[in-house]
DNA sequence: TCCAACGCCTTCCATGCGTG
DNA sequence: CACGCATGGAAGGCGTTGGA
């Protein structure tokens, strides 16, 4: 069971888009000569993007000379330094702070990513930048929600363009154990899971199990089984032809509460389901 | 960690509707 | 009529929670 199959899992990319952000501020800067620090830890993450000039960057032990076109990320609570470099033009660049917390853990403990990576959509990148510092101070209720898809957008690029990414969940033994329980469920979606048998997986107590497992995703593990069970059938209705019964069968529910549940869930019987998002694919092409 | 109480989840069964 | 599916009621079991 490798890292990379790990974040491949339905389970973490559900789980880290779950992420709570908040930006503390945004702007533009042609940094001042002067511009440095030297091995500090900041509470939050920061994101600069670099559109001039040179500069060094300092994350641990791995120092960085940054170019115009490249994103950084300096993560929270890691070990800093930046400054500017003698003789050489200082950074125009823009920036952020922020945080992202899935749950109680910071984003970027839970994901190692590169110090940088290379842009290859500036003006992409200079547009939602652009917009988190305008809707950072703006008034009205879009603006929060702009501010967040700005933010999302230029993370969701940083992450596009990074070679590796690893999940790391050693910091959090609930982290590992219950993604362990998750894979078990993920694997065997089908059969019927008692809550006795998944706290055995992770030698847990079943009541202190179902308290750590919706610390973790948020969800009571019956809650959390069903709504895969449901996105399951919604896909095998989507792209295959199986019966409903099949469908039922297949993620482990019975029809008759299958039926009550997919429609609880979706707003739709399952038959009439698969004919809206039938006529939703091929709608608009046909006359 | 254990226990008890509550409420939700699940199953079972009956019924109805549309289709071949 | 048989079959596939949807819907709803009833009841019991089990998940979940909070307190000790």
């Amino acid at each position: 069971m490798n890292v990379h199959n790990r974040f491949n899992s339905v389970y973490w990319q559900q789980h880290l888009a779950n992420v709570q952000l908040d930006l503390s501020i945004a702007a533009y800067t042609k940094v001042p000569e002067d511009w440095h620090d030297t091995n500090y830890i900041p509470e939050f993450n920061k994101l600069y993007y670099i559109v001039e000039g040179e500069g060094f960057v300092q994350v641990g032990e791995e120092r960085h000379v940054s170019q115009p076109g490249q994103l950084i990320l300096l993560p929270a609570g890691t070990l800093q330094s930046y400054g500017t470099i003698p003789d050489a033009p200082t950074f125009g660049k823009y920036w952020c702070h922020f945080s992202a917390k899935v749950g109680n853990q910071h984003l970027f403990d839970l994901l190692r990513t590169p110090l940088f990576v290379n842009v290859d959509e500036d003006d992409e990148l200079r547009k939602q930048f652009d917009r988190l510092i305008r809707f950072q101070y703006a008034e009205g209720l879009s603006a929060a929600f702009r501010v967040r898809s700005a933010l999302l957008e230029i993370i969701s690029m940083f992450l596009d363009q990074s070679p590796r990414i690893q999940v790391n969940t050693s910091k959090s033994p609930s982290f590992e154990k219950m993604s362990r329980v998750i894979r078990h469920i993920e694997d065997h979606l089908s059969s019927t899971f008692s809550i006795e048998e998944l706290a055995r997986i992770v030698h847990l107590q079943p009541n202190y199990f179902i308290q750590t497992f919706k610390q973790v995703t948020g969800q009571s593990p019956i809650q959390y089984i069903n709504r895969l069970r449901l996105e399951k059938a919604a896909q095998l209705l989507n792209f295959t032809n199986l019966g409903i019964t099949e469908i039922a069968e297949t993620v482990g529910i019975e029809l008759s509460y299958f039926s009550r549940m997919f429609k609880e869930y979706t707003g739709y019987s399952p038959s009439a389901y698969r004919e809206y998002m039938l006529n939703s694919q091929t709608g608009p092409m046909q006359k």
